[in-house]
DNA sequence: CACGATTTGTTCGTATGTATT
DNA sequence: AAATACATACGAACAAATCGT
């Protein structure tokens, strides 16, 4: 195994066990750091670490001036994904409003975004490749923040033409007339990064649910390529098969 | 906005601006820790915190004895999602054989799990509920993890049976008779924890891909519940969708 | 291959700020 | 307002891994 096992990991990995052992249950407070101080004889540097690498993983829940608690997992909302529906309708809106009925994608912003990676999903030229972000709202909190990638020749006045509550695909029918299906998506994970942390909140590192996908028009054209995010607490996609 | 901006934050967010003005390409060597508290006029540890925010976020890769370097993004495998196919086949398998020759899954443990989530999903006691942890292996590096909850009394002796280098619904087809099918799959993301860290390497907080899902046999009865976790950075899963 | 220099990792100590109760 | 608890920041020292001579 390995030959010295650093303070810090050994007393984290010692309150994992306590957890699991149901010492402290989901939601109870834990000792403070000045009480796991002088019960482990160490540093508080080295019990901050401890707890560190436990919020990081996502088992315990600290708040300043409060206490550290346990993890309560919040429920996680089910987005389906229903591969017999090749039309674009909006996955997250539609699972979101069954849930909460004040739900609104905004526009952050929109900007020349040469991405290689965007331009050959949209077999298009780098240079005429446009980035739109959004943020999904749901209750008023940040609950997703969307990438749109799309041919600024074709759609050059997205942005203004949005409105507040509708989410793109809508928009994208009622101003140019395009009905979106899906392509493709995929899966995938990622950590929260600085930008990713003042959409959506939580922490740097935070764990994210990524959902990339091609939408074309009716004619097979690409229409836009994106790129959703959501803090991995929050939600997950449910594929449910025909038996 | 933010009143005052912690220290390390403005470092991390300004070491983050200079990465994307290519100041350095990844795979680059970033300047040490000595230079940037010079440079700084700050304490190491603020730095060293900053930096974390960065590895965190999966920006930077650092080595001990080595430096601190740009993170390069590797290349992603992509495990096929193939609505169509109802029969479980395993995917992972299937996609990483065709990359890598030398694939195999080998039992990690198994135990008695009453897990009451298991045993819904199931649709039998929880006291029935047993959990086999098994590990993928590509090219003698750890890829996956997954753990399947399964009727201890209807596989009393699956590990016994299990052959090194095959998948479980190998093992079910040739030591049971039984067909798989896909019942539903699940996408979501969580950050890595002690165990996960020990069995997939990295770091821990670090992004996971989780897959849950139930498959069902012949008759539609469920034969196991199953939650496999790669690290973010190496699978993606994708969907096509039929045109 | 050995060894020293370099660079990051861990741990202690101390002080002050900020949020919550 | 005071006490409590976590957040930030500085200083110092030694350990461990890496790399070049």
């Amino acid at each position: 195994m390995s030959a010295r096992e650093p303070l810090y990991r050994a007393i984290a990995n010692q309150l994992q066990d306590r957890i699991n052992a149901g010492e402290w249950v989901p939601g109870e407070r834990m000792p403070t750091e000045a009480v796991l101080v002088a019960e482990f004889g160490v540093n508080r540097l080295t019990v901050r670490q401890a707890l560190a690498q436990l919020r990081a993983a996502g088992v315990v829940d600290i708040r300043q001036g409060s206490g550290t608690f346990v993890a309560n997992p919040p429920p996680v909302l089910e987005i389906t994904v229903d591969p017999g529906r090749q039309v674009d309708e909006g996955s997250v809106h539609a699972t979101v409003q069954s849930v909460v009925s004040d739900v609104t994608e905004t526009v952050l912003g929109e900007e020349p975004d040469p991405s290689p990676a965007a331009a050959k999903h949209l077999a298009i030229d780098p240079a005429d490749v446009k980035r739109l972000d959004t943020l999904v709202e749901a209750g008023g909190d940040p609950f997703a923040v969307s990438s749109y990638w799309l041919d600024r020749r074709r759609f050059p006045d997205l942005a203004a033409r949005w409105v507040g509550d509708a989410a793109l695909h809508g928009v994208l029918r009622e101003a140019y007339g395009i009905t979106l299906f899906y392509s493709w998506r995929a899966f995938s994970a990622a950590a929260a990064g600085p930008v990713e942390v003042e959409q959506l909140g939580g922490l740097a590192g935070a764990p994210l649910i990524v959902r990339d996908g091609v939408s074309v028009d009716s004619d097979g054209r690409p229409v836009y390529y994106v790129r959703r995010r959501i803090r991995a607490e929050r939600a997950s996609y449910v594929m449910h098969y025909r038996t």
